[in-house]
DNA sequence: CGATGACTTGACTGAGTTCAAAAGCTGTGG
DNA sequence: CCACAGCTTTTGAACTCAGTCAAGTCATCG
């Protein structure tokens, strides 16, 4: 029992440690709610490309996202896999309330996640109200955001789209700190065929359409991942927002 | 107070009688929180075209459709108009926790709807975990079925999208009784300029697609907007599914 | 029955796909 | 440190499907 006890104290050192706790919902719920969360919780590690949501595994899993990006897949019976979403560090992956997830969690890049056994954190929704609202805040979020992730896709042209898909990842992996200066650098998650798949374009298309944005000095790229927005009005307004 | 409960029994007997009682989220809480819901409802007819969450008015409205089909549309400044969801009899349409709603709710046919106020609702949800567990699996559904639409627009060819929505379509507006026979019969409530809003297309090209699958023989149309699926199995080949 | 708006059909154009090949990173081993 | 293999990315050229513009036809309603 003491030693029980003892587990749970590190791991709560660990979380008050922790990047994204103010805004995750381990830290979003009350004092007693998040000590039932801390005493269920799995810290992993998890490299690109691995699958979060095994369906062979008949136990789901959900995650919180520490450190990474995880995007959402729909494999097509064919072969081809459309990119329905993305997910951000302290943000949730998983499907509550379903038997399997009907999409594919892969990591993007390398991940840092706090997973937890889905019926374990299904039954601590139940017993705690706070931690069911702040789910349900957050799918209703997911919802808005798969909509304008939709109508992302649904822009008249690649280069509307790419420029679109550019700012919301910036968006998202600025930090919160930064104010919204006209330059921004960071990593790309994705490879162009990602970003291909996510577009609904081929990856020759998303090359392109980078190649002009880089004539037009709106980006620089160099070591294929790392991006720069020179001109961030200049990439809005490419993107028609 | 007495004459207050007369008029709650009134709504309950309209609501036994209901047709999408058992499945909406009203039917599918305890009795109790059923009458608190009966208590604040308002059962409106509207009319095709009207806007459900009128955003120039302040408080937000929440409503379950008993009748007909809502549009969940994206308005681009230039304009353009992306339809990002349908929602069919019994389902949900509203966004709790938000100043305002980021897309508008525009009635497709004419509607019967059952409105709550949007405070007086989110109270509720928060006395009868119920109803909040109900919302949030609608909420999660929601998003699957979102994230589903975008594969549908995101499908390569315009047969296969427009093939894909009317299955979509049928699916939903086939009484649920009816066995999945390999004729159904129902009409359509989208337009041909509203079919391109959802399917990102043109309104000659989805009218193209139409003419296409007629000449096949695996539709037939008249009277504009009554369709007859002659050949599911053909149906669903045109859209790869 | 005629006006109005929704739908259909036709011809042409162009953005993005497709196929093909070259160039550029990255990591490994000699 | 260089050379090489294996990969991703870039670039090129021809093609194709959906977009665009325009002119019809058809329901529906007053």
């Amino acid at each position: 029992m003491r030693f029980n006890q003892g587990a749970i104290v590190t791991v709560r050192i660990k979380c008050l440690q922790c990047a994204v706790r103010l805004i995750a919902p381990c830290g979003a719920v009350s004092h007693e709610t998040a000590n039932e969360l801390a005493r269920i919780v799995h810290r992993r590690r998890i490299a690109a490309g691995q699958i979060l949501n095994n369906t062979a595994n008949q136990a789901q899993t959900f995650s919180i996202i520490v450190k990474g990006v995880v995007k959402i897949v729909d494999e097509h019976t064919d072969g081809h896999a459309q990119i329905v979403g993305l997910q951000f560090p302290s943000e949730f992956v998983g499907r509550p309330y379903a038997e399997s997830a009907r999409y594919l969690a892969e990591a993007a890049t390398d991940l840092e996640v706090c997973s937890f056994a889905g019926p374990a954190f299904e039954n601590l929704m139940r017993v705690h109200p706070d931690l069911e609202l702040n789910i349900l805040k957050r799918t209703l979020n997911d919802l808005d955001q798969a909509r304008q992730w939709m109508s992302l896709i649904a822009r008249k042209t690649a280069e509307e789209r790419v420029a679109g898909l550019l700012l919301f990842i910036a968006g998202k992996l600025q930090a919160d700190d930064a104010e919204p200066s006209n330059a921004v650098a960071f990593d790309l998650p994705l490879s162009r065929t990602e970003f291909a798949e996510c577009l609904n374009l081929r990856l020759e298309t998303v090359s392109r359409q980078f190649a002009a944005l880089k004539a037009e000095g709106i980006i620089k790229t160099n070591r294929r991942r790392a991006l720069q927005v020179c001109d961030l009005a200049g990439l809005k307004a490419r993107a028609q927002v």
